[in-house]
DNA sequence: TTAGCGGGCGCG
DNA sequence: AAAGCGCGCCCGCTAA
């Protein structure tokens, strides 16, 4: 009858009253593999409860309430155990929402499935239908739609009334899906060899199962922790900004729909492309790409508005008005509902959704909060330490480049970092042939000039080539290894396209090395079908044989990129579990609490901050070490605002 | 009323 | 003919 190739035992039901409730701990005290699943008030990671969990081991699947949950403390406290989850940060806060920690291995079945199928989807219910073909009733269909009015409580507490076996069913199918997923893919990533980007590669990743488990399994942890701390915001610093931000937002519509003669929401690209190409019949800079309906438009992107913002003053507004509500939308307003009770944020890092193996970060963002030098309201002023304790942050210096160095071997390049040059400075003087200490002068200068310190001609004619030729090469540097286009390059610089093409062939010519590494990479991937990491981590590309030339280009500029990028995350992650080994946690009262890509945020008590600054820079900078033909460097700083600490 | 998509844009 | 990569969020628009 089943077409699914899997069986479901006979689901079993416990609660606090159940007679044999004793024997079901004592079984799983003895079991060292089990999988474990919640069914919650809501999906808020801070303050959602458990109404019911599930269980599920060999044969057995077992649905158990809330109430049988504090018979099981002494095994949730057993350290040999491996939890197996389905998104185990999720399951793991709520149950700390109710006391409960987990000392045991934290298992995912979501990480494993993202480490092997990298561009399909890792939910619990897609995985068990492309494993096996089983796919069950979701949360919608069983219990009802999650609304405003209905929430997950709401859904769950009417099916318990009206019909809880299909409760306690769907509760177990879940813990019992994802044992035999772990099973499955276990199989699957041991079965999986990969090997490193760099010929002298770390040795102890051999398989997929070897980076799953010497490194994503303990990141984990790490992640949890992170998310737990959370960040303290200042709430009278948004508080005070609010009401400023709503004022100028609305300045600046009115003055929007006086040019516009009638009202007109700058918010939508129809009617700015209405207004623009119809009533003003501007020239068009650039098309958009379409979409489904294949229908393409004028863009009235940044680019057109910069364009013409000058002699359109409709122009110039919307460039202001665009900048302005997406700040206030996204973290002023915005921000309030993702506050605890303590006036932290508790960002969900998503460890199984970037293809190149970064992480990504959500509810809120804070991967894409402003730099303070483009945010006029300084968004991360409101990102604080509280009372007697300080941020720090550290950042790599320019990880990617250097990474780019190891993986191409270019000698110009690797000479730079030896020399502890400051990278773009270095490659400006290598490739245009200017001395390295004038442009550093230059910089220097232009500095002091911004600074107001320095006369405007303080910057001669030659600083101000130097400073150019730096700014070039920078660009140049991360357009010619992902592939840009020269027409794009030229557009970016601010150069005629034969101008641009001609820059490439210096490029190219002084370090040959560079592009020698993005054609080795784009050939093994063609060999491979992926694209691989320093960790081992691997991405499938399979579009690289594509008869479609652009999605051949662009499989094989993703082929050029996530070395370099995933390499980068590797480096990244690596650094956080080296630290969180280190256990400054517990030793110094200092936990990490963010990851922006290249960059963490710690929190520590005040007087151990120095300390702590250089403890951090230095595990920073050690991953890898013997492995990487350059060192890497880390900046770090401190403060009692995210932004003070830059 | 809601879901999904596309345009646009912030970060590294 | 045209060509950086990787994310998440806001908004408007459209279809159901």
């Amino acid at each position: 009858m089943a077409e699914w190739n899997i069986s479901t035992p006979t689901t079993e039901y416990y609660d606090h009253t159940s007679p044999d409730l004793h024997k079901i701990v004592a079984e799983v005290a003895d079991t060292p593999e089990v999988a474990i699943d919640t069914e919650t008030t809501g999906l808020t990671v801070w303050r959602d409860v458990p109404l019911y969990w599930s269980l599920a081991w060999g044969t057995r699947r077992m649905t158990l309430n809330v109430s049988a949950l504090p018979y099981f403390e002494e095994v949730f406290r057993m350290p040999n155990k491996r939890w197996i989850f389905a998104n185990a940060k999720y399951d793991t806060h709520i149950l700390a929402n109710v006391g409960v920690h987990i000392a045991g291995e934290l298992a995912d079945i979501q990480v494993q499935h993202a480490l092997l199928y990298d561009d399909r989807s890792h939910s619990l219910k897609d995985i068990n239908e492309e494993l096996f073909g089983w796919r069950w009733a979701d949360f919608q269909d069983t219990f009802g739609r999650i609304t405003k009015k209905q929430s997950a409580e709401d859904r769950i507490r009417r099916a318990e009334n009206e019909n809880f076996p299909l409760l306690v069913e769907y509760a177990a199918n879940d813990a019992w899906g994802t044992l035999q997923c772990y099973i499955e893919l276990s199989k699957q990533l041991q079965n999986a060899p990969t090997h490193s980007l760099f010929r002298n590669s770390p040795p102890y990743i051999e398989t997929l199962w070897d980076l799953y488990q010497k490194v994503e399994v303990p990141y984990t942890k790490v992640l949890w922790k992170n998310e737990r701390n959370g960040v303290l915001i200042d709430e009278e610093y948004i508080a005070k900004i609010e009401p400023i931000a709503r004022q100028e937002i609305q300045a600046l519509e009115k003055a929007i729909n006086r040019e516009a003669g009638r009202v007109l929401n700058p918010n939508s690209t129809k009617q700015l492309q209405d207004y623009f190409f119809g009533k003003l019949q501007l020239q068009p800079l650039k098309m958009t790409k379409g979409g489904k309906s294949g229908v393409r438009n004028p863009s009235v992107d940044k680019g057109f508005l910069e364009h013409y913002a000058a002699t359109v003053p409709m122009a110039n507004h919307v460039l202001q008005h665009r900048s302005l509500t997406k700040l206030y939308g996204t973290y002023i307003s915005g921000i309030k509902e993702l506050m605890d009770p303590h006036g932290r944020i508790h960002t969900r890092y998503n460890q199984d959704v970037a293809r190149t193996g970064r992480l990504s970060s959500a509810d809120p963002n804070l991967q894409n909060i402003p730099k303070a030098e483009k945010d006029k309201w300084k968004l991360r002023g409101a990102f604080i330490a509280p009372k007697d304790r300080e941020l720090i942050v550290a950042d790599y210096e320019q990880l990617e480049m250097r990474l780019l160095a190891c993986a191409s071997l270019e000698p110009g390049m690797c000479e730079v970092i030896h020399k502890g040059w400051d990278i773009h400075m270095g490659n400006a003087s290598m490739i245009f042939g200017y001395p390295y200490e004038e442009i550093k002068e230059a910089k220097r200068i232009e500095k002091e000039v911004k600074k107001g310190n320095l006369p405007e001609n303080a910057l001669t004619a030659r600083m101000h080539e130097c400073l150019i030729a730096r700014d070039t090469v920078k660009t140049l540097g991360f357009a010619l290894i992902y592939g840009m286009g020269p027409d794009k390059l030229a557009r970016a610089l601010k150069i005629t396209r034969a101008e641009a093409e001609a820059k490439i062939v210096l490029f190219n010519d002084k370090y040959p090395a560079i592009e020698q590494y993005a054609q080795d990479a784009v050939r093994e991937t063609m060999e491979t079908g992926y694209a691989f990491t320093v960790l081992g981590r691997r991405r499938n590309l399979p579009q690289i044989a594509s008869h479609r030339k652009d999605e051949r280009m662009q499989a094989e500029r993703q082929a050029r990129n996530t070395p370099i990028q995933g390499s980068a995350a590797d480096v990244v992650k690596m650094a956080q579990l080296v630290l969180d080994q280190l256990g400054l946690d517990v030793r110094y009262d200092c936990h990490s609490q963010m990851q922006v890509h290249d960059e963490l945020m710690h929190e520590c008590p005040k007087e151990g901050t120095e300390f702590l600054k250089a403890e951090i820079k230095m595990f920073m900078e050690c991953p890898f070490s013997e492995h990487l033909a350059v060192p890497l460097a880390v900046d770090a700083g401190s403060g009692h605002s995210w932004l003070e600490a830059k």
